[in-house]
DNA sequence: CACGTTTTCTTGACTCGTTCCAGAAACGGT
DNA sequence: ACCGTTTCTGGAACGAGTCAAGAAAACGTG
């Protein structure tokens, strides 16, 4: 079925059809969105496809990021306090920095090699498949400006 | 002023008051309940209060946790996807593993000692204060049943 | 290139968790 | 016991996200 070479397709379009996934308007805009602006909230994808492509309505956008993120083409990501954020980078295993102020977002490659924290002590009997981990603090910019 | 020796004062009350809150009926209530129960959604708390107090307004006790949280006597958590969460462990820097499917939470310690994953490789400028870190799995229940 | 099936998009209403507001009630120092 | 301050009540409101039914578009086939 898969015939022709999954090695690097640098298209969108053919990133959705290795995925399996239709070729659609909103979908080339939406990943062509989060690649452009990673860590973009649900509203900055709305508006941006927006641009691109007229009126497309918010469910479009929300079923779209839903089948992309399933399809391993996005990862979502949910800081505690923000809406959620899509981002293209996907399957390397990298963590985030998020500033407690501004809520700005920033890539954080594995400190430790492939799986820094992947184990835990005494997992409780979970079985774990994934170690996320998240770093608070203040971006660059609110500690110049909110010194205190 | 905080005179009386803070060492390891047993009643939630004393916590209150060493704390600088009042000490109020719906307060001691919150405190009880996730004390007893960790990891406690708002609704359960509510519930909770209201099962001790009789009518309790649910506002009250957003209210509660939030002063509670803030004074430092609660922590809150946040696993994506789950309504906010409370507990009492506070100040140890320990971790949680949540289930994929249900949504349970288990507390995890720190495997490398106090600070796991505390240094970011590239903290791109950020004052990191804080690694929050978190294990997604199956927990035993959910293994056993959903075996796929 | 037209057809029919399957998947995707539109529109609108709705749920859930949480916050905001104004006023009543309770706390606790003097 | 009193009074100023803080906390609680009740109701409305908000943002993020989801659900449901039908119209529209994309693909595999002849």
């Amino acid at each position: 079925m898969t015939e022709l070479s999954t090695a690097a397709p640098p298209t969108f379009e053919g990133l959705l059809r290795d995925a399996g996934l239709r070729v659609t308007a909103p979908r080339l805009a939406v990943l062509a969105e989060v690649h452009a602006a990673p860590h973009s909230d649900v509203d900055t994808v709305v508006r941006a496809v927006r641009d691109r492509l007229g009126r497309v309505s918010t469910q479009a956008v929300y079923d779209v990021l839903r089948a992309l993120t399933d399809a391993g083409l996005l990862r979502r990501i949910e800081p505690a306090g923000s809406p959620a954020r899509y981002e293209a980078r996907v399957r390397d295993n990298h963590h985030h920095v998020v500033c407690r102020r501004c809520g700005a977002i920033g890539d954080v490659d594995c400190a430790t090699g492939a799986a820094p924290c992947l184990e835990a002590s005494d997992p409780q009997g979970f079985l774990i498949d994934e170690a996320e981990v998240t770093y608070w603090g203040l971006c660059p910019a609110c500690q110049a400006s909110g010194g205190s």
